[in-house]
DNA sequence: GCCTAGGTCCCGTGG
DNA sequence: CCACGGGGCCTAGGC
């Protein structure tokens, strides 16, 4: 079966099912008031309380509560779980090596048991992304300034990696620093701290900041390093069929 | 109820207990083959495959492939959803309003729908974070070096927010940079910008990034900028009953 | 609302 | 494995 699913299931019948989803390598769900321990990079206690759980066939594992898009806790994929029955106790546990970490969870009651054997072969195509700022710069270098010529992505210099590199009509080095979004003060950070390094090997040396707008103190940081920013939002580009916007919006 | 799960359900019990969860604001669960849309900040497509999606009361909708912790597409909190069956087709669509962003899910098959009206009162109790290596710093001042003074917490200056701000036992400004894990290019780069914005009103200032190790590029960057590294792990506090690490790894 | 920064960030990529 | 930086980051806390 593909899927399974049991209402107020016995002890019996969660560790028969949990097993079976194992071995099929499914997709589990339990609807459950539990308690949550975590010890690891760091630590936490949840009470009781009703959470969705989901474990997946590569170890990622979460514990929904019931807002947030966040989980409450988690274990990141190559997890191992375990179910234990222990004293009239039900736990569900996972560990994670490098580093060490144990999610635990006490089944106070389970609501709903539940597997799926997802088969699913696509993966996401996503417009809209830095790289695609990059590319859409190198396609029309004008959008820079007239005359900047591109000539390395993510090229690693001194102290970290420089989105693009190229020079201007003049010669001069010109490092590009893009955000798909607003930039903010960490960004201004990042892109001073390319042209500082490339300063010291070279003589001219500009730091544009590319993004759709600046916040703030970005801004005023910006411009108190002699930095400047130009404004670029990220392409989307038609990744589908035409027209997919209309659908979407209709 | 609180529970409710159809396996293989007929588009009328879709809607059904669709509603029926949205009135109880319960979290609704569907295991379902889908092609999934979003348009956004960015923008994205993702074709037919077996997904488990997620939809809480406070709009927070979630779409998870059987791999990563992350799901592949999502709406945060505050979205509203909405079910709509046109021309044997049936669809969830999400809508978040600043910024305009929309999901939209294709059901092409449902395997299994269920909801859960969760109670939970509880909130995570977690310890080993930055703002606990603060606390600590300032009941045992000592920790960074014999005769340091911190003033201040998260203390807003020029072009940022210090995490400590103090004095060593000279009377020399010293501001502390603190990372909960191994601290990166980036840590180096947002302690540089404190303490040249604070060097611009006194007259020696001193920057120590506090964290429990550095990676080689930020090791690298903070002795050129003449900036120190003080070693120190976030505590683990007792939020709870004694002894709780001996069951969680027994 | 904007700004700032943390996060058990997760994740991909490159060395 | 580590290092580095993006992300539709999300979330919290100030203002």
């Amino acid at each position: 079966m593909k899927v399974e699913a049991k209402l107020n299931p016995t002890y019996e019948e969660i560790v028969d099912i949990f097993n079976r989803a194992l071995s099929k390598e499914a997709i589990v769900n339990i609807f459950a008031h539990c308690r949550v321990f975590y010890d690891g990079r760091a630590k936490s206690e949840l009470g009781p309380g009703d959470r969705v759980i989901l474990i997946k066939p590569d170890g990622s594992f979460l514990i929904h509560q019931k807002e947030k898009r966040e989980p409450v806790n988690w274990q990141p994929p190559g997890s191992s779980v375990g179910l234990e029955v222990k004293e009239d106790k039900i736990f569900l546990r996972s560990i994670r090596r490098k580093p060490r970490e144990i999610l635990e969870v006490e089944l106070l009651n389970v609501y709903l048991i539940s597997y799926f054997q997802a088969e699913d072969y696509e993966e996401l195509a996503l417009t809209g992304s830095e790289a695609e700022m990059a590319d859409l710069i190198f396609e029309n270098p004008s959008l820079i300034e007239d005359g900047f010529k591109p000539l390395f992505k993510e090229k690693p210099i001194k102290h970290g990696i420089v989105d693009v590199l190229g020079v201007d009509k003049e010669g001069n080095i010109v490092i590009l620093e893009l955000k798909r979004r607003r930039a903010d003060l960490h960004a201004v950070s990042q892109l001073k701290r390319y042209v500082e390094a490339m300063r010291e090997e070279h003589e001219k040396v500009r730091g544009i900041l590319v993004a759709p707008s600046l916040t703030s103190g970005a801004k005023k940081l910006l411009e108190k390093e002699g930095l400047e920013f130009r404004k670029l939002t990220p392409p989307k580009r038609g990744k589908s069929k035409r027209g997919r916007q209309k659908t979407l919006f209709d």
